[in-house]
RNA sequence: GGCCGGAUGGCAGAGUGGCUAUGCAGAGGACUGCAAAUCCUCGUACAGCGGUUCGAUUCCGCUUCCGGCCUCCA
């Protein structure tokens, strides 16, 4: 099935064609490692996560691979440190450690690389001193910044013209540059910060410079996806593009540009300097991460997405009754007829530019199936649920065992199983009245009670 | 100021030039001691104004409102 993605540089969906099916190259622009990722940073990942199931449903695990960088060299990591007496090492390190098991609580898969900056400054160097040796930066007041001037098309991927960005600069603009426009490559490091040996002396790489260099050293000059934030667009991928572009004499780079939309508080753009953000790390001490992922995914990745309270707990309440059907299905002890396909409505939503709400609506498709199944013919069920369950791997959701999500940890299991027998000896001796009492009392407890035809009663928790 | 997006039923959220989105909430029914869960049934929403069309929520234009970017930002 043809797989179609909406390219910011052409404004409209194009059919994904690999520049080599064997090897499907994908760049994500990754976190800059100076403090915990907040859930705004966490949607790219699980954005471009459910894309990385995709592909590799499609080509094979084999055939293809995903980086993600962590910018570990950065003014910020540097402020970061002082502030908090630690050495840059040890907040990066930390902080990147933290990234990883917030992201794989999200269910997200890792990349197939992780490069970070700090390990490819050769390679940067050799870059830079290619673009100037070209005629594409300069040197000036130990800096190395590039003229994009010299580049025809800058501004193309945002569509702003160099007018335009000087009409709208906000920002002062430093003396040694030559158009207002240009960006730093390489600035020196005073012996306090990080600096590394370089033929401009010792310094730092600019932010842009790493994903370049990275991009080309792991996936080659030209590669198929390259993906962030909808903010990156101007001027991270812009600079990126003129970089590589020029680096490499013209020739091809990046064949589809992907920009997730932001989260928005109260419909204002969550953000650090707003204050209005949450941490991952914050949100898994409330919620699964299987809940939080099925938030993040409960909109279109384009869109903004109102991140809030009630749409996690309907991502919950969702998850419930999933984990419900197949937990009933798993119990009717059928067998599987056929392998676990995935529900055809999933695939063609989400071949069609990650159309995740419309390929969740495929799930509840495949959800009322089984359900329906189970009342009627509980012989299809295990089938349905399996179904349904390839559905999700592809989301990334529904691959825990339902006993326990529903039932938890459940070292009270006992005393519950004891309240319900109670109960039903209760019940059997028409003491409706005990029974309910102890139903409430369970309530209390968070605990749902579902009594089954032919006498038996489930438990969850709320 | 320049450049992008967006406006769908009580809420969330897809989509389409004429035909049910989906989920939650709500109403009725089946089942149940009562519930819960599940199943069955139920809501003519597409910001406003023009235009194109046999027909527009869907295409075009304008207006209003909201959000984002314009070298910190996923």
């Amino acid at each position: 099935m043809p797989l179609t993605l909406y390219n910011t540089m052409s404004r409209r969906k194009e059919e994904l064609r690999p520049i080599d099916p064997r090897n499907v190259r994908m760049y994500v622009c990754g976190p800059t490692v100076y403090d915990f990722a907040h859930i705004g940073n966490a949607r790219p990942v699980v954005v471009f996560d459910v894309l990385f199931r995709l592909l590799r449903r499609e080509y094979g695990e084999a055939h293809v691979t995903y980086v993600r960088n962590i910018t570990d060299v950065e003014d910020k990591i540097n402020a970061a440190a002082k502030e908090r007496g630690e050495t840059i090492r040890d907040l990066t390190e930390r902080t990147a450690k933290a990234f990883r098991e917030d992201m794989a609580a999200l269910g997200a898969l890792p990349p197939t690389h992780e490069p970070r900056a700090t390990e490819h400054i050769p390679q940067m160097i050799a870059m830079i001193a290619t673009l100037i040796a070209r005629g594409h930066a300069y040197e000036a007041e130990g800096h190395v910044l590039f003229q994009i001037a010299t580049m025809k098309e800058y501004g193309r991927l945002s569509r702003r013209t160099l007018d335009e960005m000087i009409d709208g600069a906000r920002v002062e603009v430093a003396p040694y540059k030559r158009d207002p426009g240009d960006f730093v490559l390489w600035k020196p490091s005073p012996p306090d910060l990080p600096g590394w040996e370089s033929p401009w002396g010792r310094g730092r790489p600019g932010w842009h410079i790493e994903c370049s260099a990275m991009s080309e050293s792991l996936l080659g000059e030209h590669f198929d996806i390259h993906g962030g934030g909808l903010d990156l667009i101007f001027p991270h991928h812009e600079n990126e593009i003129a970089q590589s572009l020029c680096a490499h004499e013209g020739r091809p780079f990046v064949d589809i540009w992907m920009h997730n939309g932001f989260l928005t508080v109260s419909g204002e753009k969550m953000s650090k300097s707003l204050g209005n953000f949450v941490t991952v790390h914050e949100l898994l001490r409330e919620w699964p991460g299987e809940v939080i992922r099925l938030a993040l995914l409960s909109g279109h990745y384009r869109e903004p997405l109102d991140f809030s309270a009630e749409r996690l707990e309907q991502a919950k309440q969702m998850l419930d009754r999933f984990y419900r059907a197949i937990g009933e299905a798993a119990k009717t002890g059928t067998r599987l007829r056929h392998d676990d396909h995935e529900p055809a409505a999933v695939i063609a939503a989400l071949t069609d530019d990650l159309n995740t709400p419309l390929a969740l609506a495929g799930m509840h498709e495949a959800l009322h199936a089984l359900n329906a199944s189970l009342q009627r013919a509980p012989e299809e069920a295990a089938e349905k649920a399996a179904m349904l369950r390839a559905g999700g791997a592809l989301l990334g959701l529904l691959q825990q065992d339902p006993a326990r999500w529903l039932k938890g940890e459940a070292d009270d299991a006992a005393a519950i199983e004891d309240a319900i027998r109670r109960r039903n000896a209760a019940r059997k001796a028409k003491d409706f009245a005990l029974a309910d009492r102890i139903r409430a009392e369970l309530a209390g407890q968070g605990i749902v009670l579902e009594d089954k035809p032919g006498g038996k009663t489930e438990w969850r928790r709320a």
